[in-house]
RNA sequence: GACCCGGUAGCUCAGCUGGUAGAGCAACGGACUUUUAAUCCGUAGGUCGUGGGUUCGAAGCCCACCCGGGUCACCA
């Protein structure tokens, strides 16, 4: 039996330890008539952390504990630092009950070895997160969805809005960047014929972080032929749903203290009517001055130059964000905040896009893909305009992409889904750094 | 990027209106052959985040900087 020493309560010419591994701990009792004198000096030595390697019959002590008994030990490792272990008791139920814990959140995140070996209920939250991306697989597998790869280092970026990281490509004597999504590259893939496509993969996006955002996060997106967005409200529920029973085994969350409910029909509001709704103002009417006015009331210091989008944004950041707890499809957004997504039908100045929020915030975003190639280059020109202009944000013109469409896109739903933010939901954490391994830091 | 909070022993934390550094656990030495956060006795351990300044005197006050957390702003 193998493990690491993670307590030690010694009597003189007797000792007792705890062995941890993954699956649990056990005690061990060293006697010293049993193992002789040499051996049992060298149990004096054992330090909290060292691996350990241990044979011996197992017994109950008169409490009833399960031990073992050491006839022959072998140290496996040395630990040279103290990790820091705090006393702890195991339960009834075999969890631990801590007396005292590692509490720095520095500390925790730059040595997660040191957080995952102190506290091996840590890992369950990252058996969780292999378990979202296992079960989300599984369901998209299941439904015709092919799993790809795409280039990460791409010589153009696009498919969203945000800074890139930039990198050299020595060979190539050409700067490439870090993708920011993967989307123009898995629409390239329905073009050429891939119906129903998918991939799971890491995004850049060089912008700040706090407790939703890392600069590097990890991102489903699936594309699905002659589907809308409606398709996909459909697709994405039931893949949340079922991510949602495999991980917890129940229909039901907590997130900010409140119980979300996933079993009911997810609420669908239009996201015009949601901020009437939540703000009184009615983006038919306001015109930017308006929106300004409106913001100014709310405590904001609106910059008007920013453009309309930024300001409609702010708002809906404001007024509504902040209530959408339960899970809510908010559909039909302004057109001019949605490059990539189709025009209503019926109504030209919104396209058929929606975000999906649970727990109070964004999960998922997803459109009636544009597939009208000549509306996609004056969009995509429009956004190269504000790039010239000084957006850094703003996408460029990718012209293969464009050639891409003009070889015809069938009609495509798609959708991209923050797997960290899944995470974040099914297992409770409060920040993307409690479900990302090693989340971003600056260098010590 | 702005604002708020924090950084004291390996870990968790005290440290009052400025008076010269403390506890528990861990470590080390001693006692103890069925303990369960073992217990008891003892020892050692600190450029008080970094650099300046004020002061007879700074962990505590002032300034700058570094790191982390939170809030806000923007991207998922």
């Amino acid at each position: 039996m193998a493990g690491r020493v993670v307590a030690m309560r010694p009597h003189g010419k007797s000792t007792f330890a705890q062995l941890a591994d993954p699956s649990g701990r056990i005690q061990l009792y060293f006697k010293q008539d049993q193992l002789g004198e040499p051996a049992y000096e060298q149990v004096a030595l054992l330090d909290l952390g060292d691996h350990l390697g241990v044979v011996g019959p197992l017994f109950r002590t008169r409490t009833g504990e399960v031990t073992v008994r050491v006839d022959r030990l072998e140290l496996l490792a040395k630990a040279l630092r103290p990790l820091p272990l705090g006393k702890s008791a195991e339960r009834e139920d075999g969890s631990l009950e801590h007396h005292s814990v590692l509490a720095d959140p520095e500390v925790r995140y730059r040595q997660r070895y040191a957080d995952l070996a102190v506290h091996p209920e840590r890992r369950a939250v990252f058996e969780q997160r292999a378990a979202v991306i296992r079960t989300i697989r599984e369901f998209l597998d299941a439904r015709g969805f092919l799993e790809v790869d795409t280039p990460i280092l791409q010589p153009l970026y696009g498919g969203a809005s945000a800074r890139p990281f930039v990198t050299r490509y020595q060979a190539l004597d050409a700067d490439f960047y870090l993708r920011i999504a993967d989307e123009l590259y898995l629409k390239r893939l329905i073009v050429g014929g891939i119906e129903r496509v998918y991939e799971i993969g890491r995004d850049f996006r060089n912008e700040g972080m706090d407790r939703l955002h890392n600069p590097e996060f990890t991102m489903l997106e699936c594309y699905a032929a002659y589907w809308d967005y409606t398709d996909v409200m459909e697709l994405v529920e039931a893949m949340v749903r079922q991510v949602v029973r495999e991980v917890t085994g129940g229909t039901t969350l907590h997130a900010r203290g409140k119980a979300v409910d996933l079993a009911g029909a997810w609420r669908r509001v239009g996201f015009v009517e949601l901020v009437k709704e939540q703000s009184g103002v009615d983006l038919r009417r306001a015109n930017d001055a308006a929106l300004a006015a409106a913001l100014k009331e709310r405590g904001l210091e609106p910059d008007v130059t920013l453009g309309r989008p930024r300001l409609i944004d702010q708002l809906f950041g404001l007024t509504v964000e902040p209530h959408l707890e339960q899970p809510t499809f908010i559909v039909d957004y302004p057109i001019e905040v949605s490059p990539l997504a189709k025009p209503k039908r019926g109504d030209p100045t919104l396209a058929e896009r929606f975000e999906l929020f649970i727990g109070g915030y964004e999960l998922a975003n997803a459109f009636s893909e544009l597939n009208d190639p000549d509306d996609q280059r004056a969009r995509l020109e429009a956004q190269g305009a504000r790039r010239a202009a000084g957006d850094e944000e703003a996408q460029a013109v990718d012209e293969d992409y464009l050639r891409a469409l003009e070889y015809g896109m069938p009609p495509t739903g798609g959708l991209g889904l923050g797997i960290d933010r899944l995470t974040m939901l099914v297992t409770g954490e409060r920040s993307i750094r409690d479900v990302i391994l090693f989340p971003a830091l600056r260098p010590e």
